[in-house]
DNA sequence: CATGAATGAGCATTCATTCAT
DNA sequence: TATGAATGAATGCTCATTCAT
């Protein structure tokens, strides 16, 4: 985990990866400020120093968790091949292997939570909005590639079954608990997007 | 809701209803004993003579949404059309009114929570396992009709793919605290139905 | 155990028998109405149609215990050799076998919430007055057949000696968690008895 | 009461102190943890600052109590007639007064709970073993000013009968409720002591 | 007589939060 | 800034007891 995030301060940083760490293992229920200090070596009032609240320290966290997960797929170089781009993008979010598989259980856990909290439903809201904005742009420009036509809202609704499709199968995977499988993740992402773009 | 079910007698159902509503209200943290017993208009001990933990009722609510699910799947009326009888079925799943919504909820916040717990895992491991078997079914048996060559681990393969589109459009609905739209939400899944199925 | 007794009738003296159990092995605490119905195998409806109250159940069950202790002590065959007499009647109240010391856990641990409790210590007081009578009634006995002078009030001095001599090792037995040392305690309670009877 | 203690800082003497009154007024199963915080004046989370379980506190208190006694004890001042030194700790021992009867409640109430608590049995035999050591030089010396043969366990035996007698005397009183009687209870154990030491 | 469902007070404990140092 | 003592509300749970059948 990194040490330091665009969001957070070193520390603030650190003890938003314990409340990480805890709920990869534990689950968000097992997220308790003495947990999470002595998680990250520090006393309760450090942590309650950066976070006046438990709700402003799991918030800020889900941010980070985003943050990350976005700037990786930001981070993706991305070539002329459009199912390879959307490939590409989409394996970033899938738990493909241990790391991820442990992204994708924070990133459910806070998800789930976010349907009874409006902070952690407008963080979620803008994560999706943005992944959903970057995918249609890859589909619409794929379509342009090879000449098709594709409206802007045909390319959103593309890019929302992408997504959905993504979604479900890390949904699917952390809440039955099953180990990474990268492979089989993998091919059933590819033989949908075969399916999607020629 | 139902006041007797399959799995509980009515008393314990009418009690796994209240654990839903406050689930569907306030989410699963909210759930406690007490608000459990006053919303169901017993007393704290009338729950625990029921269940003798609180994880027990926990256990015994979402085996009963799943249970609930699953027979109003089973009780779809299937016609020959085999994407009109994938359709019929999925659209049970998604959150296409209110009450659909709310019952996903309910669903998303129990499975958000069997990432780290074993016992109720294993209730979504089968529930998985079940629909995933009944849409595999209908899949081999619309290519049949077509005359198409399936293997079974192809229909089982497309299988994953429909419940995993149903499931993240499902989940990100919720999760991000969409109102219901049966409109968009059928247009989504009748699409991915289109490509799958000729 | 016996399965009844003089003041109990079977079913009653059952259930006695069982809270004796209980506190032997896990202390008074953990007598529950619920652990002591299972135990004896009935349910717990029996158990308070014999006693109305759990407290009625204790005051029962030990005068239970007070009453087979004092059964074992009549029974005892009396000779003419006082202190013989004496030692008989007071080994039959140290614990020095499993059996005795099971009876005597028992007798400590209600003689000791006799302390704030006025049923209980008045069936201790009525213990340690008939067993004091007696054992004042040997000893003046004996000091009569040696032509020894006694007051009443003497012998009662002795024997109230006697009794605190053996109710302090079996209290001492019993909470330092000893195993029973039949050897060490009739070793130390013969010394006791020759230095007090010639 | 002393307000603080060797063992424990005042705070948490304090605590001690108040279950201890409870004990000794109400008996052992009377200690809860709301009880103690209201009878000291604190909050509930302040006792369980200083003691995480119920079991940490009782297990303290017992220590306090023992470590009490002992230094009151050990405090006693002694010249060199072997009988009176005994006699002086002894006494200390017995319930004379209020003061001492209070606490001989007390140290019952923990000694028979010793009985099946593991821990609370340990501290129990190290008080047991620490004064009959005490007790036991105190004879082997008194023995060899009269210039008397006597085995170092001659000594300890004797020292048990004395601490067993004084034990009794104790745990007799206690269990059934008597008045402090100083001048009876001081008698016998000076006709006991008059007996073992010519 | 016997059952077991229902009651609700009481329990130890956990926890986020406040505050004095 | 940083600490950790102190707070007290809330939670799951146990239990003796009541009561309808």
């Amino acid at each position: 985990m990194p040490a330091t995030s665009r969001l957070l301060g070193p520390a603030a940083s650190r003890l938003a990866d314990t409340v990480c760490s805890i709920i990869a293992t534990d689950g968000l229920d097992a997220v308790t400020v003495r947990e999470v200090a002595s998680g990250a070596g520090v006393s309760i009032g450090a942590v309650q120093h950066h976070f006046p609240s438990k709700d402003d320290m799991l918030l800020a966290a889900f941010r980070h968790v985003v943050d990350n997960t976005e700037h990786r797929v930001a981070a993706v170089e991305l070539g002329t091949d459009v199912r390879q781009n959307l490939a590409a993008i989409l394996r970033e979010l899938l738990p493909l292997d241990e790391v991820r598989l442990r992204e994708a259980k924070v990133y459910v856990a806070f998800a789930a939570r976010a349907a009874t909290s409006a902070p952690l439903a407008e963080v979620q809201r803008g994560m999706l909005a943005r992944i959903t904005t970057e995918l249609a742009d890859a589909v619409a420009s794929g379509a342009e590639q090879r000449g098709r036509t594709l409206s802007k809202a045909g390319a959103r609704r593309e890019a929302e079954m992408l997504l959905a499709v993504t979604d479900g199968l890390t949904f699917d995977a952390v809440t039955s608990g099953q180990q990474p499988d990268g492979r089989r993740l993998g091919a059933l992402l590819d033989t949908y997007l075969r399916r999607v773009i020629d």
